[in-house]
DNA sequence: TAGGGCCTGGACAACGTTGTCACGGCAGGG
DNA sequence: CCCTGCCGTGACAACGTTGTCCAGGCCCTA
């Protein structure tokens, strides 16, 4: 637990300098720096002394005393929810790649959905000056970011909006691809469809619930309390869910479930019941194709490529007003969702 | 693509610096850094017109000039081969949440199993100098990194060993592994086993695919060169090589899938097969268990815990030799690897 | 041959922070 | 009343790099 930045000096073990490097050279200093950066003015036979001294010692430059010079770290952070999460991973590559074509690092941190982790996450990263910031929100008032962002560091919100702040997001529509899952299900005949998302303090939760209503009230079908989940990817809550759902008097019919999380333990949890329950998810998941399971599926990739590339448009100057981006989603019909309604 | 780092100087925009509080506050330079430390030797009276100063300034510590001056970072780097991988997304969590309890932070990189990238990656990650380095090799020649393991850069290698240096690292057991999943199809009777894995040069490719050789010897069973794949995750070329196998004259009864991408393109080729194939797969993956695939499971997250416990270790300045440490193998039987063999 | 311009190289300050050390004031004891 | 010692505070250098600026040497031309 010992806190790794206070302890006794270790100097980089005595590296070597571009000090070093230029008296080992024979050359002044700025010549060595010259030589390390590529920068014009340096005469062969002088680059070579030089190349040969860099090589004999294994210097390799201080970024962090150059950071301190230029004051661009050429370092973006990423702040999402959970690394783990087979949602956040193709996210965060497609991140990583886009900086890597500008040629910054990535620097990720998990909030594990608590509000206080992302914030002291996120300031961390601009005390290390990060030059811009990509978050996923935890929580739900962003207002301490605003002196970063005045300070200049550039950020944009992905996945979910920002609370109380203005600035860019890039979200998939999860108002439209709920109603579209949900529709997809009243046209195979269902009338009885149960929800059963995340949280609903979480952003993409709620909108596909309102979505999951959305649909319901435009084909005129009421809902009862019973058929919405309280919201929570716990699977044994998930699982008593599904269960109440199915036992009830008047049973759904089907399912929407309303994240990968969830929708992996339902797929559980009617894998064990006797009738065939139809079952719509957002998010798409792997084999989920295998096992014949309809999904509102959204691209995590692109919405993290979207994402970096405003951030690093930013970057380059653009002072654009903050925008909100909204990708679409795609039904994909796989049998599950096609399941016709089955008498109790 | 322009170079971030080569861009016109910025300069924070204008960010406030200690000396900017120091002056608001009417205090000297050193007082501030104090508040900011929490050092002691500070009245409460001075303190208070501290952080009063840089509350309104807005001011945050800026760790690149910290970092400079004290020569830890409290970042450690990690060089996998593909985040969006599942297998790496958990790993990286738990080198994450180990690193977290240290202090420090993260950066990850993805090598896309480029050795060029990987040693790109790796020695960009000792220029900002992380106090430590975990490495998922992608190629096998590690001298690149000598000079700056002794200059003091703790490095410990996961999932695949170190080439050409002597280094931690901490592995699975690919070979017991296979072994065990190959006996256990043998022990249901199969004696025409396939073996479809990753290129060879992979470390864990080339012991799984010795774990194959090793049972099979084992039982007394010979290893025909038609089955045993050449080696690649393209989906295509091992669909093509599944039917090979399984149009054969003497086809196999069984498969082994060398690891998580294998065996989910096996599993979907096995699925449009008219016949019962036996499989069993290296790596768990999502839903494998409803889609009754038996697995060797590997703990990803053990792997990338054992690996930053280790490093962390050495950072706080334990000087073992470099050692080996190989996690074991779990096999969880789900059915697929218990079917019987069928007449051709 | 003198003068001017170009090219190479180096001295120096600055980036924002922290470690060292010294200073002034105050309390307590002789 | 003076000396000692402690405490709170601040001045200053240093971390390793890069931007600015200047010096010296060379070549070219008038």
């Amino acid at each position: 637990m010992a806190d790794i930045a206070r302890r006794p000096e270790h100097r980089y073990g005595n590296r070597p300098t571009m000090k070093d490097v230029a008296a080992r050279a024979g050359v002044g200093l700025k010549t060595v720096s010259r030589v390390v950066n590529g920068e014009p003015g340096v005469t062969p036979e002088t680059e070579r002394r030089v190349q040969e001294a860099i090589e004999i010692l294994g210097f390799r430059r201080n970024d962090s005393a150059r950071v301190l010079r230029k004051g661009r770290t050429a370092t973006v952070g990423l702040v999402l929810e959970d690394l783990a999460d087979p949602f956040y991973g193709p996210l965060s590559r497609a991140v990583e790649e886009v900086a890597r074509a500008h040629g910054a690092l990535l620097i990720n941190g998990s909030s594990a959905e608590d509000p206080g982790r992302e914030q002291e996450l996120a300031l961390a990263l601009c005390a290390r000056r990060v030059d811009g910031l990509i978050v996923i929100p935890a929580g739900d008032d962003h207002r301490y970011l605003e002196p970063e962002i005045r300070a200049g560091v550039a950020t944009v919100f992905v996945d979910r909006p920002a609370g109380l702040i203005d600035a860019d997001a890039v979200l998939s529509d999860s108002f439209g691809g709920a109603r579209d899952g949900v529709a997809h299900l009243i046209a195979h005949g269902h009338r009885r469809i149960g929800f059963i998302g995340d949280r609903p303090r979480i952003h993409t939760a709620a909108e596909r619930l309102r979505g999951y209503r959305a649909a319901m009230e435009d084909a005129g079908l009421p809902v009862q309390d019973a058929w919405v989940s309280p919201g929570s990817t716990d699977p044994e809550r998930v699982r008593t869910a599904v269960r109440e759902m199915l036992a009830a008097p008047e049973p759904v019919t089907a399912l929407f479930a309303g994240n990968n999380r969830v929708m992996v333990t339902v797929v559980r949890a009617l894998a064990e019941h006797p009738r065939p329950v139809a079952l719509v998810g957002f998010d798409d998941i792997e084999l989920a194709d295998l096992l014949g399971v309809t999904v509102i599926a959204q691209d995590a990739a692109a919405l993290g490529r979207t994402a970096a590339e405003r951030l690093f448009r930013r970057l380059d100057g653009a002072d654009e007003a903050p925008e909100r981006v909204v990708l679409g989603t795609t039904l994909l019909a796989r049998g599950s969702g096609e399941i016709p309604p089955t008498a109790a």
